[in-house]
DNA sequence: TCCGCCTGCATAAAAACTGCATAAAACTCC
DNA sequence: GGAGTTTTATGCAGTTTTTATGCAGGCGGA
């Protein structure tokens, strides 16, 4: 699960250059380029750090701070211009989580993300975690890796397990076979559809042993969606 | 309750300086001058944060936090004469929190410490020491660091004993390999995959002549999970 | 009804993963 | 400084999972 960072600065250029090095680092980005979008984007997106440039116009960094700590913990890394100590005592105490001045390394912002991501308390993350699935008498625990339907044990593996999740994250949804190999894993990677119907028929299997056979319904032509499971 | 920082500084002027500030801000210090000494009052004291300087004869400043990062997962905030980027991104990626280089303001860091103790977790040994982990027939006494099943003793290694405590403290969660170690150590260690087999191997043998054969699961492509351990 | 396209399934190859033995490196305790 | 212990690394065999493929049969529109 990669980490979601937002990235305010009113220069897209820099912008673009922080959001390549974050993602080069395996993290997902969102570029705004104000102080009232940022505030707006995390509220609505709930990133798990924020990596805000003092100097915008309107509203600067610091009073988005300020504003932001009424709603989110989330931590700041503040972006600046100014390289004065008096500045960034001000940042880190208005509740920045560290002050990087410009011009900056993009590899030391990465190394400086990751030191704070390392400390953060666990987010939405751990959240999304520990949520279960369940859908009729069919019930999936992504904590431990478990599923269960009436009570008894699946033993699926990890990309039927995937698989299955993703129909439970959206029930009541045609999934392509794409789509399904696209929730199972993270990127587009295509296999061949017999692939994706091999492992729907196993799912089937298995499913069936427990006692669901209305699991996944076919629809033809289009892709497959979850059924009823006994509810 | 304040905050307890340990100062490894080889210059005493510097760590006095350094001492007095921070106390200025209401913690209580310690000052070593050297880095066999900071490891060991380390592991003495249990401060809440190392202020280390990296430029420190024998044993230098990365050296410490690298050795200390099998111990304790306590913040460090690196201290250098050095202004390299590459410096930097050595001293944050090594388990570092922060990077300060001198001279430096010593309002600044005591503005910087502040923010690293804010987003510091308990230790794990806070969270973890009074308590008592038990699950099925298998106990763990982690103050005084001794195992047993089913009322027989277990002899464990430390690691072996930290790597259990790791399950024991999320029972039915899945742990990748990652997460195993990360939990027996600081996060941000990172060993071969099949090193953690190993230690997975040496606990399972070491249950299993006691008499528990089901104490943790192997979870095929995702990591292990602890069993039912005779419960 | 016929035909083209789609799905289910069996089989098998390819890839990935685990467990283990062995050994090197690091550490501890005299 | 050295012997014993602990921790880490590595290579390999055996196993499981994942993917691919070919074909029989089903579906639906003309």
């Amino acid at each position: 699960m990669p980490h979601n960072i937002l990235v305010a600065d009113d220069d897209p250029h820099i912008g673009e250059i922080i959001c390549f090095a974050l993602e080069k680092a395996g993290m997902k980005t969102v570029a705004v380029a104000d102080g009232a979008a940022a505030l707006q984007a995390i509220e609505r997106r709930a990133p798990d750090l924020v990596v805000l440039d003092i100097g915008m116009p309107e509203m600067d960094g610091l009073e988005v701070c300020r504003r932001l700590r009424h709603i989110s913990d989330v931590p700041v890394l503040f972006l600046s211009a100014r390289d004065e100590e008096i500045d960034r005592i001000l940042g880190l105490e208005m509740g920045g989580d560290d002050y990087v001045t410009k011009p900056f390394s993009p590899r030391e912002l990465v190394a400086r993300v990751n030191v704070i991501l390392r400390r953060a308390r666990p987010t939405k993350a751990e959240q999304a975690d520990n949520r279960q699935f369940s859908h009729g008498r069919l019930a999936l625990l992504p904590a431990s890796h478990a599923a269960s339907f009436d009570g008894r044990p699946l033993v699926l593996t990890s990309i039927e397990f995937a698989i299955l999740k993703g129909f439970l994250a959206r029930p009541a949804h045609v999934l392509g076979r794409d789509m399904v190999m696209a929730n199972a894993y993270a990127a587009n990677i295509h296999v061949a559809d017999r692939t994706v119907d091999s492992h729907i028929r196993n799912i089937r299997a298995k499913l069936a042993a427990a006692g669901c056979t209305d699991a996944i319904e076919t629809v033809h032509g289009v892709g497959f969606r979850l059924g009823r499971c006994g509810g």
